[in-house]
DNA sequence: ACTGTAGCAATACAAGTGACTTGCAAAAAG
DNA sequence: CTTTTTGCAAGTCACTTGTATTGCTACAGT
């Protein structure tokens, strides 16, 4: 054999930039050439990693997915001492919201995959399956705050973790369109946090 | 001159067919062919109404505006005497969920919109108009809750319409995505108004 | 009756698209 | 050294895209 290259890599290299691409043109309007021209790479060294179009988004996709949750577990994972329920719920909220230019790609890419998932069936499966482990992550933290008595025990986990999880979307989207400034978008959070938790002291 | 058609109601006509087709393949998944075989025209009459393809979507685009604008007007002014801010708002925000398969279409086409805005630096700026327009009357209607007394009086009106908003897009693209029903999509939205609402009486 | 023009159809066109095929260099395996 | 297989480049394929062009028909204005 010639030389030995890591496929995982060269993928995970292709996928970036792609990431660049669809950030800033749109999933559908990234081609296989521009996506290999953006790489520094040839169309037929693209295509040897990717046999078909699909395959390079489903695996761009799976590992933004992974990108993502490892973000989030090693920004928890950093927090000092025993992180409150509450706190977990922030981070990882903040993780979610485009506020440097680093998560602003990420969330586009995130919402051109969205969109593919509203026109195609299999993606959305996936996409749902995805939507409701965040969303069982979150109900689980409510849990966690209700126990504590920090959270009134008439909220009911699960409806709260949805509650959350569209309204730090929405912000999302509403950001990106430069609706919000980032600090303004984290505010919103923080106040939709304050009423989560606060009601319980009255 | 020939036969005299009404413009804009070929327009509207040929608006109605890239909705249909935008609302199952996206947008930029249209092309217009597509449109005009799904409008039942040829190529060329279609060209004869719109120059460009971004002419018939800024065309399109206006027009479903004022359709949701018209549709909100029409579900408020229906009901019966002098509706109560909490009313207005649970209606204005029923009428943004997908909550039947029109509304569905509608918000799939809005969608693909949203997209187009998120890379172009033309359309996003006109739909922050709207979106702002939108939030404007919704801090108008908390503002009247909070006259009223029915809103407890610490909450800021601009932020309350912007965390509405921002859940009620996100509710919708959850229910898009069929992680919920449309029953509970409205479900949360009147958790979330209750909560508005209900802290006053305390 | 003649003419100009709106309405429309058909076709052509250049620029892209994703997928496929071929060919070859290099390096590991024998 | 020879063989074999991987890595990669280049070109080709059929096809779709938005746009431009051409030409015909029917009717209003004169």
């Amino acid at each position: 054999m010639p030389k030995r290259v890591d496929h995982e890599e060269r993928r995970r290299l292709i996928a970036g930039a792609l990431w660049r691409l669809a950030a800033e043109r749109g999933l559908e309007g990234a081609s296989l050439r521009d996506v290999a021209a953006e790489a520094g790479i040839s169309l037929g060294q693209l295509q040897h990693y990717f046999t078909s179009k699909d395959e390079m988004l489903g695996f761009a996709l799976e590992h933004i997915g992974q990108l993502a949750e490892g973000r989030i577990r090693a920004r928890i994972e950093a927090l000092p001492g025993e992180p409150t329920p509450r706190t977990v719920l922030r981070e990882t909220l903040a993780e979610m919201l485009p506020l440097d230019e680093n998560s602003r790609i990420g969330q586009r890419v995130q919402i051109a995959y969205f969109v593919r998932a509203l026109y195609d069936e299999r993606p959305r499966t996936h996409a749902r399956e995805g939507s409701r482990a965040l969303r069982d992550f979150l109900a689980g933290q409510v849990a966690r705050g209700v126990e504590r008595g920090e959270v009134p025990a008439d909220r009911d986990p699960g409806c709260e973790a949805s509650l959350l999880m569209a309204l730090v979307e929405g912000v999302s989207g509403h950001t990106l369109m430069e609706l919000h400034t980032p600090e303004e978008a984290m505010a919103l959070i923080d106040l939709h946090l304050e009423r989560l938790f606060g009601g319980a002291a009255a």
